[in-house]
DNA sequence: ATTTACGTTTACGTAAACGTCAATTACTTT
DNA sequence: AAAGTAATTGACGTTTACGTAAACGTAAAT
């Protein structure tokens, strides 16, 4: 269960809703491990108390993200350029720019892979169906 | 350029259609290493002229669906468990059921990803957005 | 006859993404 | 105070999916 007290000096002061690394790891299904190795690729900076690790709202959010881009193929390198993209503030127009080439290129491999996952549904759709006229024709067969 | 002569048994033999490594290597942009580690994960099966290997219009269309599984973030050991399900000949009710809730559980995950593909690129397309109107703002400052 | 192109096998190397200890610390519950 | 629970930091191991290099075979081109 997420953190919510007024003990710690920071529950204070970040807003008091922090969460712990099993927080986490419960309610995304993902091991501490894992978790610990996303900060070491510098896709997580949770706050630190002594030792301990806590999660703010913002890192949670991440991490749905880069569950989310994982499930998508995507590697950490590549979530790591996507956090960096929406986090660079953008003071010239050429950077702006730069990013919304990045943007493109990503929107363009999500494009494909939206062609692929409506093709493969659709294969498999149809093999369901042969697979369900196999079924009735077998059914026929022993009446 | 696909073999296409009579000069050799094989090609007879198989409607001569048939393709080099370095064929499908070029047309698929992929190196011959990754065509010969599908083979050896049991995702292809090559004829054999002495050593060569010549591949057969199913083994073309058996490379793109790797690929595209690849692309889908499918792993070489899924891949080749949606290629059994396929040539199974499902002899008896509870094989085909069985099949039958294989391809439920993959459509399953096809349906998330496309909902993480949506959620994604809207994301992206709103993100792309602030990015030009920040544009149009700063060329605005410069008038 | 020999370079060139293409292919082969064998084998070791590697990057990514964690898993799996082990040893330690810190809190809290009994 | 002792035991249990949750967290930490190394550090080495593992799997997947190839890359890369060596050493060799074959056939066409010069």
């Amino acid at each position: 269960m997420p953190v919510d007290t007024d003990k710690t000096d920071i529950s204070n002061t970040y807003k008091r809703k922090l969460y712990s690394i099993s927080d986490l790891s419960k309610e995304f299904d993902v091991t501490t491990r894992a978790i610990r190795f996303y900060e070491d690729a510098d896709l997580l900076s949770p706050l630190r108390q002594g030792r301990n690790r806590y999660y703010t709202v913002r890192d949670r959010t991440r991490l749905k993200l880069i569950l989310r881009g994982k499930r998508l193929g995507f590697s950490l390198n590549e979530i790591g350029e996507m956090f960096r993209l929406y986090d660079a503030e953008p003071g010239e127009v050429a950077q702006l720019n730069h990013i919304l080439d990045k943007i493109n290129e990503k929107m363009h491999l999500l494009e494909r892979q939206l062609e692929d996952v409506q093709i493969v549904m659709q294969e498999l759709q149809e093999f369901r169906q042969q697979c369900r006229e196999r079924l009735e024709q077998m059914d026929d067969t022993h009446l």
